[in-house]
DNA sequence: GCCGTTTTCGGCCCGACTGTTTTCAGTCG
């Protein structure tokens, strides 16, 4: 049976291959737009019973649509296939190389894939043509050569790094009055293609002249009056980076157009003709030709009545549609409940956690070391894990501006056993189980193992649900559904792991599930790690999570009354 | 291809940079 995503993937295909036969633009965006439409609606294909009565979708994407649905074919885009060889496709992911050119090429040179444009470029026949020469033919052949090899996205925990010394390097310029990141980074997207800055100055000349003197500068990509686009080497990774320079005045205009996504800022835009009014980078113009220019992102907002959408919730347009005052905000989160000491293998003491909690104004915290069957992280032993719960009791006797609770992330073991017995968790104030080995066990047994720990009475909550690490390995073999109904039954919570190499759930789950309860941790290793909140509250902001599901949302008082609960 | 109280045609978001050009097309975000 095929699901949304099979017709979704079918129209951006047709979309794909009609840019390079060279339709007209506007019907290949129908194609786009009528994807994106089916996307975003809540149901599942099955239960759409007429797609034309979606936004975007007429008759003839709707055609389309129903004899794939009917027939698994789609004589369309099979004709497509037919006309465009598929070997041009990846080709338009070279920078530089559009539809127009790819169709040029393929007419004038019977250019039909990677190989093929490599031996034009050799032989000197593409500078031959009209619109090309030989520089683009130069730097045609260099991109060709790569193709594939440079990843198209970066995780953000990768662009965090970078993004740490550009903003060094950035704070050493003189003549930069502000300047702060955009596009999907600033969104906190798990993946970004590249990283925007938006600079003000009053002299973008020599701002330009000092960004060049990047030390890691790769390539410089474009250097203009208002842009310079370049790539910077960070360890191994080419990471393409965008400054905006602009002046003061248009500062948060220019912010907010290119924090995006795009499809938001179309949103916008469409709000602004509506009122006939226009929506640039520079500002806002109103009909009778004068420019507004606002001195925050909030007021540019509130100009077209409506409500301030944060960076993390501007994505597919839908934002605009929805309540989101109740939203989780980084203020509502009143402690950390996964966290790790020197008693495993974190890199404080339990008293310079309590300390650095205490620094964030937290008003409880729970110590969450390793278990026994995690020998490499020197998981505690029952001896030493009931030591510590002592020690923890002692010093929570003797911090009064913080609850200190302790507790423990057990393994949950490949054969579907707790790391330590029932007598021992009672002792504990609070018990999170997690899968830290086996992750290539099949469903079922991922799944006998989630079970057996949310049907125990001493575990609250299971630790990163999914093991994925973004970017790095796609984590093991979870029934989310399922976990979440499991989760539900149990009133065991799941956790929304804040590291960013994480971030798991992921905000698609989140959507998906608007009363599922869930806790917001760094599993802090290090002090600074308790910074990776705000990735966690970004990614439940993605994910429309409510201040009300988050446990760590409540105050002292109520998350005592909590913690100390029966399950 | 879709849409529509200025509906059945004419729009569809807007601007900058590059390279190839003698005034602009293509690409990109």
């Amino acid at each position: 049976m095929l699901t949304k995503k099979d017709i979704t993937k079918m129209l951006e295909t047709i979309a794909v291959y009609m840019e390079i036969k060279g339709e007209n633009p506007f019907k290949v965006s129908a194609y786009r737009k009528a994807s994106q439409s089916l996307e975003t609606d809540e149901r599942t294909l099955q239960e759409i019973e007429d797609v034309t009565s979606l936004k975007g979708i007429g008759k003839g994407v709707g055609d389309v649509i129903n004899e794939y649905i009917e027939t698994g074919n789609q004589s369309y885009l099979d004709e497509l296939k037919k006309e465009i060889p598929e070997g041009l496709i990846p080709l338009l992911k070279i920078p530089g190389l559009g539809s127009k050119k790819i169709a040029k090429l393929y007419k004038e040179l019977n250019v039909k894939n990677k190989e093929d444009l490599i031996e034009a470029c050799e032989q000197n026949k593409v500078s031959e043509l009209p619109g090309f020469a030989k520089k683009t033919e130069q730097k045609l052949l260099e991109e060709a050569k790569v193709l594939g090899q440079r990843p198209e996205r970066y995780p953000i925990n990768t662009m965090i790094k970078a993004h740490e010394e550009i903003n060094q390097f950035l704070d050493g310029i003189e003549d930069i009055i502000q300047y702060h990141i955009a596009g999907s980074f600033r969104r906190m997207r798990e993946t970004s293609k590249d990283l925007d800055y938006i600079i003000s100055t009053n002299d973008e000349m020599k701002v330009q002249e000092a960004l060049l003197k990047f030390p890691n500068i790769q390539e410089k990509i474009a250097v203009g009056k208002t842009k310079v686009s370049l790539d910077l080497l960070f360890g191994d990774d080419v990471i393409g980076v965008d400054f905006r320079m602009i002046k003061e005045e248009s500062f948060y205009h220019t912010l907010q157009h290119f924090t995006g996504s795009k499809d938001h800022n179309i949103k916008i835009r469409q709000i602004a003709k509506d009122r006939n009014e226009k929506v640039s980078e520079y500002g806002i113009e109103e009909s009778n030709g004068n420019i507004i220019t606002y001195k925050s992102e909030e007021e540019i907002y509130k100009h077209f009545n409506v409500p301030f959408i944060q960076p993390t919730m501007r994505e597919d347009g839908t934002e605009f549609d929805k309540d989101l005052s109740d939203i989780v905000q980084l203020d509502d989160i009143n402690g950390d409940i996964h966290m790790h000491t020197t008693y495993s293998d974190g890199a404080f003491s339990i008293e310079e956690m309590i300390e650095a909690a205490i620094k964030r104004n937290y008003q409880f915290i729970c110590i969450t070391d390793h278990s026994r069957n995690l020998a490499v992280a020197n998981g505690l032993s029952i001896e030493r894990l009931l030591e510590q719960n002592e020690k923890i009791k002692t010093l929570n006797n003797q911090y009064k501006e913080i609850d200190i609770y302790s507790g423990t992330e057990m393994d949950i073991k490949p054969d579907g056993t707790l790391d330590y017995p029932d007598e021992v968790l009672k002792e504990l104030d609070y018990v999170i189980a997690a899968i830290h080995q086996s992750f290539n066990q099949s469903e079922a047994e991922i799944m006998h193992r989630l079970k057996v720990a949310c049907e125990n009475q001493y575990v609250r909550h299971i630790a990163h649900p999914t093991g994925r690490i973004i970017g790095r390995r796609e984590g093991y073999q979870v029934n989310m559904d399922e976990l979440i109904k499991m989760a539900k039954e149990t009133n065991t919570v799941l956790e929304l792991n804040a590291n960013p190499q994480r971030l798991d759930l992921n905000a698609e789950v989140l959507k998906q599930h608007p009363d599922l309860m869930i806790t917001i941790n760094t599993d802090a290793h290090h002090i600074d790690h308790f910074d990776f909140m705000k990735y966690g509250v970004g990614t439940a902001q993605k994910g429309w999570v409510k201040k009300s599901q988050v446990i760590n949302a409540k105050d002292r008082v109520s998350f005592k009354k909590w913690i100390q609960s029966n399950k």
